[in-house]
RNA sequence: GUGGAUGUAGCUCAAUGGUAGAGCCCCGGCUUGUGAUGCCGGUGGUUGUGGGUUCGAGUCCCAUCAUCCACCCCA
């Protein structure tokens, strides 16, 4: 035990319990996303390492100290991917789709960060992403939150909050940002260690610092929203009246910044309070210049990724599906029959547990913790009248039946 | 990367520095073709790992690893 082989430190095992969860959210999301016509991509977990320097950005943690990034047998520099846009930003410029249309995709599936596990935060987790390529108006802004609400709402996920802020354009932010430096620069004295970093690195960060101290600076501190150029302001505005249209519970948070490179304008994250500091469930933005800048033409995009794992804390256990027949063999004499009579089950399309032979003892008390719904007893006399004896577990009636009676019987039962 | 808490049976937890236990689970039995409650029995541990102190360490000290929580960051 103490030298047994154990999963990587942060990356788990989808044991069954956990996986019902997850596959329940991935049907919702299949499900509400098709309504919005957007259409599943399955793309590579290993991608080259240049191209999440150039699309997240050098300097966020992300790229610069998570990635699992290595060279391979032939030399070349390639890591696993951290997030999802940038591949489908790649895919999207390789497969040539520039020229059609509007491209809407989701996909379902690992990432990986190195990071430091904790509560809702694993080195391999699974994200459910949603990227709109070719759209720029604030329309589909709208619509991509609406799924994304729509998705929560059809979980079942209570007590979220839908966060929402606009980050500006290259138009308006630089004039913004160097306002806002100024700003920090004049209260320095009082800011945390970590902020003084921030501020050569992304200064906007610091608007959202969580000590006690720093936000007692900030109260007055200038925000982008306020310093937006005429085209972001009536975006953003035209974005909160279709929420307003479409009875979206939302709240306009100024102090929401994105930590990838790549985002403009439009900036959301839908917020739990129950997952300790790890709460943010959905989050995403608009991402305009992004394929331009990986070499395609200019083309406007917006998208959102949730962390599927936090959804999955946030749902009740999922009870297993039950056998609907146990089948119980007496002797060794009717093995072959007691197999045959299961296959026989299946093929009528139920669902069937062998108790593999034994005591009848051993065999009920296997039937019953498999919870099953009928027990199908098979000794000689059956096999010599082929038939079987169907024990009802919950009234404990049995009856000797035929196979077909015995489908017909367990499908009538379990189909309400 | 930084801090704090915790590591004893498959699980949940006991054990004033003096022979490692209980409950649950699992396996078997209670006259052999009938389950849930009951009764009896059984399997299962180098006490996370490695050092140290001591006549003696699950217990005290150091290191290390893992898990959890927080910082950082983010889904």
């Amino acid at each position: 035990m103490s030298e047994q082989l154990r999963s990587i430190r942060g990356i788990h095992d989808g044991l069954p319990a956990e996986v019902r969860r997850w596959r329940y959210i991935e049907e919702v999301a299949q499900g509400v996303f098709a309504r919005y016509g957007f259409c599943e991509v399955r793309l590579p977990v290993l991608e080259p390492t240049a191209l999440f320097v150039r699309s997240v950005g050098s300097n966020t943690d992300i790229v610069s100290k998570e990635m699992y990034r290595f060279e391979d047998q032939g030399g070349d520099d390639i890591c696993l991917r951290p997030e999802g846009t940038a591949g489908s930003v790649r895919a999207y410029l390789q497969a040539g789709l520039t020229r059609s249309g509007a491209q809407r995709w989701f996909y379902i599936g690992p990432m990986f960060r190195r990071e430091r596990p904790q509560k809702g935060r694993l080195r391999q987790f699974q994200q459910i992403g949603a990227e709109w390529f070719g759209v720029s108006g604030p329309a589909e802004d709208v619509e991509i939150l609406a799924m994304a609400h729509a998705f929560l709402d059809e979980l079942g996920i209570a007590d979220l909050t839908l966060e929402i802020n606009s980050l500006g354009c290259p138009a308006c932010r630089p004039a913004y940002r160097d306002k806002l430096l100024a700003f920090l620069k004049q209260r320095s004295d009082d800011l945390c260690g970590t902020c003084h970093t921030r501020m050569d690195t992304n200064p906007l960060r610091v608007l959202d610092c969580k000590t006690a101290s720093c936000q007692a600076q900030l109260n007055d501190a200038p925000e982008m929203i306020a310093h937006l150029c005429a085209d972001c302001q009536s975006h953003f505005d035209t974005l909160i009246s279709g929420l307003q249209a479409l009875d979206i519970p939302h709240r306009i948070n100024p102090r929401i910044v994105r930590g990838l490179d790549y985002y403009n304008r439009t900036a959301f994250e839908i917020i739990t309070g129950k997952l300790g500091a790890q709460g943010t469930v959905l989050a995403g933005g608009r991402y305009d210049g992004l394929v331009e800048e990986q070499g395609g033409p200019p083309t406007p995009a917006i998208g959102f990724a949730a962390g599927l794992e936090r959804l999955a804390m946030l749902l009740p256990e999922i009870a297993d599906t039950q056998a609907d027949v146990a089948v119980i063999a007496l002797g060794d004499a009717v093995s072959a029959y007691a197999l045959k009579i299961a296959d026989q089950l299946r093929r009528g399309g139920c669902r069937v547990i062998h108790c593999g032979g034994g005591s009848a003892k051993r065999q009920f008390k296997l039937a019953d913790r498999e919870r099953a719904r009928f027990v199908a007893v098979i000794g000689e006399d059956e096999m010599h009248a082929a038939s079987l004896r169907l024990k009802d577990m919950q009234s404990g009636e049995q009856v000797d039946v035929s196979v077909q009676t015995a489908i017909a019987q367990c499908r009538s039962m379990t189909a309400s």
